[in-house]
DNA sequence: TGTACATCAGTGAACGCGCGTTCACTGATGTAC
DNA sequence: TGTACATCAGTGAACGCGCGTTCACTGATGTAC
């Protein structure tokens, strides 16, 4: 079988659609929120119209909560990176600074999505992202379990300090999105500020253990 | 001049009317965010006609705005009381522990606006929050600069520190308000994560300061 | 104190609009033979 | 390879609904004399 400009099979553009919905969903809940924007708003920015929705999600909260998993992907993605990184074991702190930053950029709308839905999207949505940051939290306490200096902490503290990582970032997401474009030195502030405040919640950590 | 079962002037009557769109909205956005309840919900709620809100407020982003302002009233009242607490002198984790979730309990509804919104509202709701936060941190950085192991940082340390003591309430208190009712394990859980968790950025600061 | 007029918080009908959802449909893709 | 039928992503008209906002109004409260 040779395949020349063959056009495309069904599967393939069902999926192509359902991409462009969740982008379009993405792209109008980084200016209104997505509690706020509506089905046929979604649908008219994906290019469908607002009947076709329904081949692919069963209600807006469906497609929020196929948000929140394909963000969370995002993130875990961020922290395979950061678990190769040979960087991560000689600074934590700067590298982690460095990736947070790098990866909010990179994935802006994604961060942005959690960031403002944690706290106020439907019950669903809400309850989905907890339970996704919680599942965060815990693998990135794995990570940190592997450090020189953290081996000896009981999982408990590990995972407070993990909790404390975790609400830095996406205290600091939140910043990185909500910053005007093109403002240089409010991103180093930001990156300033994230890296004095793990680097005081490491220290908090030494004196704890001893 | 007796007043014997006098009616209301019409300005008391007013301001009444306004007290009832304002908590209208409160309890309203309790459940469904403020962003997503409408004019004529508030209304019926408050129990007057739609076209009578007009008579207090522009629109509902001024409705919003006005209750940020109330909100923030309330937060500053726990400051002073926390500033003649003498037992905050001795031991300012336990009291402002303490202090944090009597105050949220008390003030439920105008913490879970405040934390639902932050992120959330529309933009000019965002950014008088925003605002009202800084000024709350620099306001508890005063308190705060007076204890006796803090009196030797640099301001920007202690404000620092200040803005880590208002995330961590913040979060905290989405949780309380987030909590299902009648679960005192969960608050006591709570209480105690925040106790770790401030105890833990005042022996960073230690640290730091050594 | 009584009268005549002004003020203004709250009313109720009406409007045009975007919404979510239903339904019967179209026509390209997929499949069986 | 060609034909006949099935599948199903996307269409377009239609619906009833709650929305924000307008307007002229009512009637109690306030004020001037």
């Amino acid at each position: 079988m040779v395949a020349v400009s063959e056009s495309p099979s069904r599967q393939e553009q069902k999926g192509r659609t359902r991409e462009a919905i969740l982008n379009a969903a993405l792209e109008l809940s980084g200016t209104h929120g997505f509690a706020q924007i509506s089905l046929r708003q979604v649908s008219r920015q994906a290019g469908i119209v607002p009947t076709a929705f329904y081949r692919h999600f069963e209600s807006m909260d469906e497609l929020g909560l196929a948000l929140v998993e394909r963000s969370f992907l995002t993130l875990r993605t961020m922290i395979r990176e950061a678990q190769r990184d040979p960087q991560v074991f000689e600074n934590i702190i700067d590298a982690s600074a460095e990736v947070l930053v790098r990866v909010v950029k990179q994935n802006r709308m994604h961060f942005a999505f959690v960031a403002r839905e944690r706290a106020s999207g439907s019950a669903a949505v809400r309850e989905a992202i907890q339970r996704e940051l919680e599942l965060f939290i815990s693998e990135l306490a794995v990570v940190l379990a592997r450090l020189p200096n953290i081996e000896t902490w009981s999982s408990e503290d590990v995972k407070l300090a993990s909790g404390l990582f975790v609400r830095n970032m996406v205290y600091r997401a939140e910043q990185v999105v909500q910053m005007p474009e093109g403002r240089p030195d409010r991103e180093e502030e930001i990156t300033r500020k994230a890296r004095r405040e793990m680097r005081l919640i490491v220290l908090g950590f030494e004196k704890w253990q001893s």
